[in-house]
DNA sequence: TGGGATTTGTTCGTATGTATT
DNA sequence: GAATACATACGAACAAATCCC
């Protein structure tokens, strides 16, 4: 186990970090949370794996109180669970679930487009493209980058609605998708998708509203369905290890 | 040492409380979201309240740590809003975020109906009917009780589908429907639904998804649109007068 | 605009519940 | 199956920020 008890002599250099935190402009909770969702996100922490509240606070150089809320919000978000007097847990869920998920997805996304479509404008265009781009260059090295930006080019649709509640229900579907490509998809599973955004984006520059939400039913149904069978057991690495990542929070 | 805590009269019931309470199924936190969402939903804390962590844990004899995690759920539920360092209050929608929230909720109620329709039974409908009995009922004596029935109408619906992150999401827009009524809402607003409530049922029970999906497009229209001008000032109460009303848990 | 009262952000101690050997 | 280690639930205390007159 990872636990490395040390006695107290360190309380003056914790309290050194409690200063320097402070002075950010989020409190530690945020921090807290951002990093916590961003490693999930990324896959770096596989669902199921356990988050005691103090091997995280150790992680960060918080108390296990500011990991406590920032777990809160995760659980309300579908990203963690957690049952009383047990450690929280990043969210493993059945294919039941998955499918359910996605077909909320499927749903929403709809709503994205029959907002946003009326609404277009060209530089919308040109900010999609440009990330589909930057897609295909992470897709070359990174593969949790590649994981990342293929969510954030739907956000990034839901964000140019400005509607902020369908902004937020599509962040969580998007991340819980990743979730559920994390445990049941094949590796690799997010490249092909790139051609369906950019198909996409040329449809929505048409002005065809029912054919793009026939594309983005398509390309959903086509990411659900791609991760199916391969349930392989993903590697064991030390909590400790795998979050000293995302200490530095770097929220761009 | 256990540290001296005879100073306070109230230990000795405090406890009693405490060990109560432990052996209920859920946790403290878990009775003050509960209550507090039930004070809002219900009205009795008006958008724009304030509620120190420290006002609301004497209300339920629970500390600040209690409360704050219930605080943090609630703010991620979109029903209270809070800033670092700064009181929580019950959220108070812009006219513009109204709006958007009801188009969001008008989609997401579109696809209970696409789910269930297709699997729906005799005894949902005989529920729903039994629903609508009751909201009938308390419109003569209880305006908080219809306001509550007219949203769990909506959310019966919902759980009739099976699928947790839909009810999650019809949940929550139905209770920032709540508070959005009591901004700007006239009073009495609800009363008129319960009619709707039936045609809509009758739809269901002819099996016609489109009338069905029609209806409740215009229901929800109608009450969206049914508030908008009266933003009367709502009476002022003081905190502990209005909590002590939902200290009792009764969760049904 | 200044300063005291209020309120939050955070840490840590104790009690209690859960898992494991 | 009991003892022990581990983890969470909750409360109290203190510094820093905000509020309000």
């Amino acid at each position: 186990m990872i636990r490395g008890k040390t006695d107290r002599s360190e309380t003056a250099s914790q309290q050194g970090l409690k200063a320097k935190r402070a002075n950010r402009a989020g409190n530690l909770a945020d921090h807290v949370y951002t990093s916590l969702r961003r490693a999930i996100i990324e896959q770096a922490l596989a669902p199921g794996t356990k988050l005691p509240e103090d091997s995280v606070g150790t992680s960060f150089g918080v108390s296990r109180t500011v990991v406590r809320s920032a777990i809160v919000r995760l659980v309300a978000e579908g990203l963690m669970v957690q049952q009383p007097n047990m450690r929280a847990t990043v969210a493993s869920p059945s294919l039941e679930e998955a499918r359910a998920i996605f077909r909320v997805r499927r749903g929403l996304e709809r709503m994205v487009l029959e907002e946003l479509m009326p609404r277009l404008e060209r530089s919308h265009l040109t900010r999609l493209r440009a990330h589909v781009a930057s897609e295909e260059q992470a897709k070359r090295h990174s593969e949790p980058e590649t994981i990342r930006l293929s969510g954030e080019f739907h956000l990034l649709l839901a964000q140019f609605t400005g509607n902020e509640l369908l902004i937020r229900y599509v962040s969580e579907v998007v991340s819980r998708g990743s979730l559920i490509l994390a445990l049941y998809g094949r590796p690799h599973s997010s490249e092909c998708a790139v051609n369906e955004h950019l198909t996409l984006i040329d449809a929505m520059e048409k002005g065809d509203l029912a054919e793009a939400v026939r594309l983005m039913d398509e390309h959903l149904v086509a990411v659900a369905t791609r991760g199916l069978l391969d349930t392989d057991v993903k590697r064991e690495r030390s909590l400790q290890d795998i979050l000293s990542a995302y200490r530095p929070a770097g929220e761009g």
